[in-house]
DNA sequence: CGGTTTTGACCCGCGC
DNA sequence: GCGCGGGTCAAAACCG
């Protein structure tokens, strides 16, 4: 009875805490949301200052490279006739390419030799959208001279040099010696079956070698037979190799019915742990986030191997090589068929060299068994998904989405989100170390490798700005 | 029933 | 020219 009389009072208080209460959180909403705009300001301020510094360098490499160019045609004028004078040799074109890392969405431009395809392709079935393209390559190309409409644009000024991987390599390489792009002619056995096929037959051969140039092996821990790497893929043959009791499976992309993108499958024969998953070819349709990430992996391995192979001037962009960022990264050019292999396996002494520099956590994470599982995971995070799909996004949703990718399960998106890097700092706070949680753990590393490394930054913003195209280019200048 | 996997045959490049 | 090995084809089997 008693408390019943007390009660009034009682409630009041509660009510008047309550109120106190709610007030107290209000005001650490709004101090929340203060420190949320200022960091939203950072960032853009981080930004545009990245995007002014690739730019300049950017403008500054292409005076260079106009030079050299300049000189290169005019050995060439003097020494052969050009086929098509109008069209640059390849290595002037390759020597051409920028740093940027296209990550995605038309990284690439395939001016003549895309345009080709679509033609040629499309008679035989269903082609994707090419504003769509997701590419797995790693293109150069001018990202931001105003060339704000389209990632790719096809046009001759696109001069996307070096396109990461294999086939792209011939797109870009030479697109209009060779408008029949490798991609268009994804059946190299068909052009096998039929040489006769209408092409130029020298013309076909460069192709086909160069086809076969830029394959990407990526080494991995894996319990299950393959890597699943969110393409989809078909198996088409599989063959016992000399010297490895293991079969090596052969797998050809279904998502779209004439991309020419393959892989082969093979358990390494000194440790069956050990999935080795080489991938040849560029995608030549949109991929999926999860496949887009597994791409934008290869597609930095593959630029590296182009970039070392395409010019004389190995190492100016290799970052990734360079940084260690890739793992161990070997890269050999036996045979016409140079390959990139990317050892995510087990920590030799230059992993454990990499678990002490500020990107080593990049490759410890692939290392352990989260490299497959967190490319296996189906990856469904609304957002999380493919660099790709950034490329439509504004920037501002652009760090958003980067930070909940690499927040949530995919470290492999790291080449790409590193740029929202005082997000990452935030992450780090909240991010959990140890094997069970292996992306938090990359992500608390990568943080700090940018935060304290500014030429990773650079690279960083070399290939976001690359990537983004336009949209970087609008936000930078607000 | 359509798509995928399996598997033997075939083709091609390369070394001898 | 021949054999070998890698890569691909394509029919049959399999699967959901």
């Amino acid at each position: 009875m008693d408390v019943a009389v007390e009660r009034p009072p009682l409630v009041k208080e509660e009510k008047k805490a309550e109120t106190m209460m709610e007030d107290e959180k209000l005001e650490a909403t709004k101090a929340e949301m203060g420190e949320v705009r200022e960091e939203n300001e950072r960032l853009k301020t981080l930004l545009s200052h990245i995007v002014r510094d690739y730019q300049s360098l950017q403008m500054h490499f292409q005076e260079t490279v106009k030079v050299k160019q300049q000189a290169a045609a005019a050995d060439k004028l003097s020494a052969v006739a050009p086929v098509e004078a109008d069209v640059p040799p390849p290595m002037a074109a390759a020597a051409d390419d920028l740093v940027s890392l296209s990550l995605g969405s038309g990284g690439y431009a395939r001016p003549k030799g895309a345009a080709h395809e679509r033609t040629s392709s499309s008679s035989s079935g269903t082609e994707t959208d090419q504003d769509d393209q997701l590419s797995l390559g790693l293109s150069s190309r001018r990202s931001n001279e105003g060339d704000d409409r389209q990632v790719s644009r096809p046009s001759a000024a696109a001069a996307p040099l070096l396109n990461l991987s294999s086939d792209s390599s011939a797109d870009d390489a030479a697109p209009a010696r060779h408008p029949l792009s490798t991609a268009a002619c994804p059946p190299t056995s068909k052009a096998r079956k039929s040489p006769s096929a209408g092409v130029d037959g020298a013309d076909e051969e460069v192709l086909q070698q160069q086809a076969k140039k830029a394959r990407v092996s990526v080494r991995v821990k894996c319990d299950t037979p393959t890597m699943n790497d969110g393409c989809q893929w078909r198996k088409y043959g599989q063959k016992i190799s000399k010297g490895n009791p293991c079969p090596r499976a052969y797998y050809r992309c279904t998502v779209a019915p004439s991309c020419p993108v393959r892989k082969q499958v093979q358990r390494c024969a000194d440790d069956m742990s050990i999935l080795i998953t080489t991938y040849e070819g560029t995608h030549s349709h949109p991929l999926p986030p999860a496949a887009a990430a597994m791409a934008s992996t290869t597609s930095a391995a593959a630029s590296m191997l182009l970039a070392g192979s395409s010019s004389s001037s190995h190492g100016h962009h290799l970052p990734f090589a360079s940084t260690g960022l890739l793992g161990p990264t070997t890269i050999s050019t036996i045979a016409s068929c140079p390959t990139v292999t990317l050892d995510l396996t087990a920590p030799h002494s230059l992993m454990q060299q990499q678990y002490a520099s500020p990107y080593g956590a990049v490759a410890a994470g692939y290392e352990s068994k989260a490299l497959p599982a967190a490319w296996s995971s189906g990856y469904l995070a609304p957002y999380g998904g493919g660099l790709p799909y950034y490329g439509k996004s504004s920037l501002p949703a652009m760090g958003q989405h980067f930070g909940m990718g690499m927040a949530t399960t995919r470290p492999d998106q790291l080449y790409g989100a590193a740029h929202s890097s005082s997000y990452l700092q935030r992450s780090s706070s909240v991010g959990v170390h140890g094997p069970a949680a292996p992306a938090p753990a990359v992500t608390d590393t990568i943080a700090k490798a940018i935060t304290s490394d500014p030429s990773f930054q650079s690279v960083l913003a070399a290939a976001i700005t690359s990537y983004m195209g336009r949209g970087a280019g609008a936000a930078a200048q607000k």
